[in-house]
DNA sequence: ATTAACACTTACAGTTGTTGTAAGGTTTGT
DNA sequence: ACAAACCTTACAACAACTGTAAGTGTTAAT
């Protein structure tokens, strides 16, 4: 093991059995948990519910394209991604970065610079601010700051929550309980209303940057962040 | 020009004048501002004052080991890195990628591989914290957060503004002046011994987290940050 | 149309964190 | 010993955030 304790989980989504298992080899080996996903089952659930440090990605997918699975997770604000393929032509290579994979190392790959560059990678996302992009803002989910354009305002406790529960979802709806328990989950008791002033607050606070009328209720069930129609 | 409008600084770090001219046409053509730098002359101090938002770094300098120069620029928080190198072997790709360069490339490079990469990693970087270590403890300058083994508090703004002017300057002495000028530069009155009452806060909130003594008074001067040797 | 459930808005007050002021104590160098 | 420089503590003002409460508006089924 090269590079001292790791907890990081690792998803490799690759359908050929004999080189998912070499690399799930390497990767234990290095002190990595390891999780494998075929192109078959439903590899974006899963790789979502694995929340994995690192996702490395094989192109040649029998089912589904990667390049089409690298432009849904980064849509998720998921990575970082690692493309490891046979396909050495340079425009598979511009295209799989330009959709949003964060390195892309060609077969055969020395064990040891595939380790190298996963290293860095996880560093490097360690680092970095989580931007959840709503098509016509983003939220730096870490530092609570919505971007909008050019300007930016710093958002509350209580309304980084929900936005981050909105757009996370989106575009499904959140139930209100949902919002109940991240919010006041750990509380005793609440004014039952104190969910609906804190969306009054949340829609005033993104009217004043230009957002009105982005979060439609669901009578009886909860919230919806609707617009910037980034699906 | 590939990627829409550019004012992004690159610094190309190369002795060898073909080489550099050529690289800087390239990336002038894709509307990026560059600055060649030699290795002789004062490359490191050069960089620092240029603040790029990529640096372009050769290995084989005559003057200067490109690994000391991307260790000593990671020390100091610079980056993103990119070495591009004749040196094809893989021990040479560990030792960069270790020493925290970004990402490595061969020559010949094909000029969109190049980049492609330099816009993934400007990318990256644009989205970081700005990490900035002290060696046993840590400040994320964006947000206000004081790393410290597995601790983490947040700062106060002044708090904040005071540590990161005394890491950034370390070695050497703030002066009070300087102090006094980043925090109430815009106020046209305040008490003077303001500056000494926010020197307690931050040395009281270092306390709480065992960083004792780290402030050092430098009576008639100012203050400076000590311990931690990272240099 | 009526009604009851549901949702929205506004004002108020408690809490917390940050900051400047003031007053008094301590340290330092000569 | 003395004065300048520095440190510490307490206090109050201020701002941001948040839950409560009360009243108003809206929806959908009868």
């Amino acid at each position: 093991m090269i590079g001292g304790e790791c907890v990081e989980k690792i998803v490799i989504v690759e359908d050929d059995v004999f080189l998912r298992d070499e690399l799930q080899n390497i990767l234990e080996k290095e002190g990595y948990s390891v999780e494998c996903i075929s192109s078959f089952d439903t590899p974006l659930e899963d790789i979502v519910s694995a929340s994995p440090s690192l996702i490395l990605l094989d192109l040649n997918l029998p089912k589904l394209s990667g390049f089409d699975i690298c432009r849904a997770l980064k849509a998720k604000g998921i990575g970082p991604i690692l493309v490891l393929t046979s396909r050495n032509q340079l425009r598979d290579e511009l295209h799989a970065l330009g959709l949003g994979a964060d390195d892309y190392l060609t077969k055969p790959c020395h064990p040891k610079r595939l380790i190298a560059r996963i290293q860095k990678l996880i560093h490097l996302y360690a680092n970095m601010h989580v931007m959840l992009d709503a098509g016509d803002f983003q939220i730096d989910e870490m530092a609570n700051i919505l971007y909008v354009g050019k300007d930016s305002i710093s958002l509350s406790e209580n309304e980084g929550i929900i936005i981050n529960a909105l757009l996370k979802a989106s575009p499904s709806v959140v139930k209100k309980e949902e919002l109940f328990n991240l919010l006041w989950g750990s509380s005793d008791y609440v004014d039952e209303n104190i969910l609906q002033v804190n969306m009054t607050r949340l829609r005033k606070t993104l009217d004043g940057v230009g957002l009105s009328n982005r979060i439609k209720t669901i009578r009886g069930i909860g919230y919806q962040l609707i617009g910037g129609d980034i699906q």
